[in-house]
DNA sequence: TAAGATTGATAATTCAATCTTA
DNA sequence: TAAGATTGAATTATCAATCTTA
């Protein structure tokens, strides 16, 4: 056999670190969501924007915020929305400034099931990704993933 | 105003770190795969399923290896690599040692367009992943993922 | 003109069931 | 029985075009 296999552009190590990356973001979220669904029948999607909107200034967002923060276009937040006001979680205000503006708010019942849905995922969070790492490691990654963000576009 | 706003399980800091892990690695996926697509007419997933291939030993591996590790389900791959081989990139080869086992293997068209896009793909990490953090950093980050991706079923 | 939101058409994925082989 | 792969039905997202308001 080779000893010396011909050096390849495709392993560099670039691509492993950022591939590492997507790999442990998928395969946590897969978990959180297998979680949400069995335990209160909630997709991560759902639960992520409802979480969203609740941690928002008076408990509302408009879609183009939402959009933004949730790095979805402008027509997924559209129908995202429409699914979330279908369950009653979510209605949709008109923005009194600007009519062109319409707002994601949390309804009573909404914010109610995303605290229930809270409460499991903090347990989630602590196990499969808190607990992974040391306090240091954790504030290092997050300021890293805090530049990442902001830097490309 | 009010000066303490009643505390909410919703701003739990473990979520916040979350969440900025979620938002860069969308942000940094829909960074590259605008890329790709413009300059290469190339998705951002068939990108990632041919260079896992291109980079197994004798370039390929099976619709089992491939689902986990890009973490899709084995229906997903199944029409991953029915849109791989529909471009010429890929094609299907029986495991001779197991007849239940499909390989999705690189052809040497798809060898080229992979070498080629990954180097347009190496820059833009360059740009917007490796010069974000330094060296340790990227050590840092590197290994809490490689503990996280295992750590979640 | 531009920004915010929505819609129709399309694409990609999951889930559950099924088929084949071990 | 179980593992690997595929398929039909349903879901969820994107893209491009459109509509309304600034």
């Amino acid at each position: 056999m080779s000893r010396n296999p011909r050096p390849s552009i495709l392993d560099d190590e670039r691509i492993t670190s950022f591939g590492v990356l997507v790999e442990a973001t998928r395969r946590l979220e897969r978990t959180f969501a297998r979680t949400l669904r069995e335990e209160h029948a909630m997709s991560l999607i759902d639960f992520e924007a409802l979480l969203r909107i609740g941690r928002s200034p008076d408990r509302h967002m408009s879609m183009s915020q939402l959009a933004d923060q949730m790095v979805l276009t402008s027509g997924g937040v559209t129908r995202l929305v429409d699914r979330l006001a279908g369950t009653g979680f979510v209605e949709r205000l008109q923005c009194p400034s600007d009519r062109r503006v319409q707002w994601a708010a949390l309804t009573e019942a909404g914010l109610g099931a995303i605290e229930q849905a809270t409460a499991t995922h903090l347990a989630d969070l602590e196990a499969h990704f808190v607990s992974e790492m040391t306090p240091e490691e954790l504030r290092t990654v997050t300021g890293v993933c805090d530049r990442l963000r902001k830097g490309c576009g």
